[in-house]
DNA sequence: TTGTCGGCCGATCGCCGACAA
DNA sequence: TTGTCGGCGATCGGCCGACAA
């Protein structure tokens, strides 16, 4: 899976630690989000927090549902260990910036109407300028084929047109059969990325399912957007 | 699952052997039918049969694909055991006939307009009249709902009308998705069967779907009918 | 700029009798 | 008796601009 789109698909909030960077690793923290409250009190004789040194990271998703995670492995850093002068394990360059140029990326939460069987998806202008190919705006309407590949390399298509009193950007045909076979409903978000190369990709988000899950304000997310 | 249906999906040349019947269990037999050819060659110490009395017979059926099958647990029987003179292992009373009175059942091989999609069912006269609750004739046309439990006690209705010149007997609506749910192809079977309490049960019996399956003539089997 | 709606057209679903095997 | 076919009406999918937030 490319780590560009992993990143884009897990969000702006998403940052990992770069190999051979140190990290501190936290049990009790782990093993909540794995399986739940564990009772890690004082008197159980696991350390807090222990430092580590990241020996690999490798980019998943998940095969059924496309949600995006990580396996990080991690070495305990012995007292005697000599310190390498590696970075702070954010990943990130000296002088703070990605090490990685960030590729073009757009997320946005579908709306009712995007999810509703039979309908499309309106493309903020936004998406459409920056992430698509350019349209080209002589014809009438303005039409093209779009194609975007997901986190397992498979290739989706699209048909984007630029129609509408007011013109707006939407994808028709193809968009109906994407939202059913990913199981897509109002709420769910998806992200489109460009690469350097040019070529088109797609990835999801999937909304929280959980009871309880407060009301936010609809509306699209900055460029590479949401938690 | 009931043994009637279990039977009635099975076919009537399956007969299962009683609980606390004798029968010859053979590892070569068992061990290929599990996982293919096996080597039982003279030296490989394994008994070519071993007699043993059966302990535990469970009807099931798969969750997935209705397909039925049994479990029956079994323990050898030591030269030094007493016979206790049980049957021979058929499961059938000492006269030959099956000990269980056998209910009412019928099965139909689908046909291609059974199994297209938009199509109905095309019940045999045989079937509506003898496994069927009984139609009102006086009616034009005659029409009923039929409710009929699957193998996991699921139900189903189907609309049973009498109509078309010449008359016959089809089930319509509910039809096609009985047959989407179940993914039903022309080739498999139906198997209808009515308890003594008047209860209706539909079961399945799906085609051999192995390479090189022999063009059997069509036409529909005898009362609870094929292998 | 874009979310939602009603209109509308074409495709499909599914019920029907005709007909013949 | 029943398998297959063409007809046809109802429903649904899906593309469209209107309109307003």
């Amino acid at each position: 899976l490319d780590s560009q789109l992993w990143h884009a698909c897990a969000g702006g909030m998403v940052q990992m630690p770069a190999v051979n960077s140190k990290v501190y690793y936290f049990p009790q923290g782990h093993a909540e989000h794995a399986q739940g409250i564990v009772d890690f009190g004082s008197s159980s004789g696991v350390l807090a927090l222990i430092l580590c040194r990241v020996t690999a990271v490798k980019f998943m998703a998940d095969p059924e549902t496309d949600e995006v995670f990580a396996k990080i492995r991690m070495t305990p850093v012995r007292s005697d260990e000599p310190d390498y002068g590696d970075d702070d394990g954010m990943g990130l360059g000296s002088n703070g910036a990605d090490v990685q140029e960030k590729p073009a990326s757009f997320a946005k939460t579908l709306t009712q109407s995007d999810a509703n069987n039979g309908g499309g998806f309106s493309v903020p202008r936004y998406c459409a300028e920056t992430i698509f190919p350019r349209l080209d705006y002589s014809a009438d309407p303005p039409v093209q084929t779009v194609l975007a590949k997901d986190v397992h390399g498979e290739v989706w298509k699209f048909r984007h047109i630029y129609r509408g009193t007011p013109r707006r950007h939407l994808l028709t045909t193809g968009w109906s059969t994407f939202v059913n076979q990913k199981k897509l409903v109002a709420g769910d978000s998806i992200v489109f990325l460009r690469t350097e190369n040019g070529d088109l990709c797609v990835g999801i988000r999937r909304a929280k399912r959980g009871v309880g899950v407060g009301h936010e304000s609809p509306g699209w997310n900055p460029p590479t957007g949401n938690c």
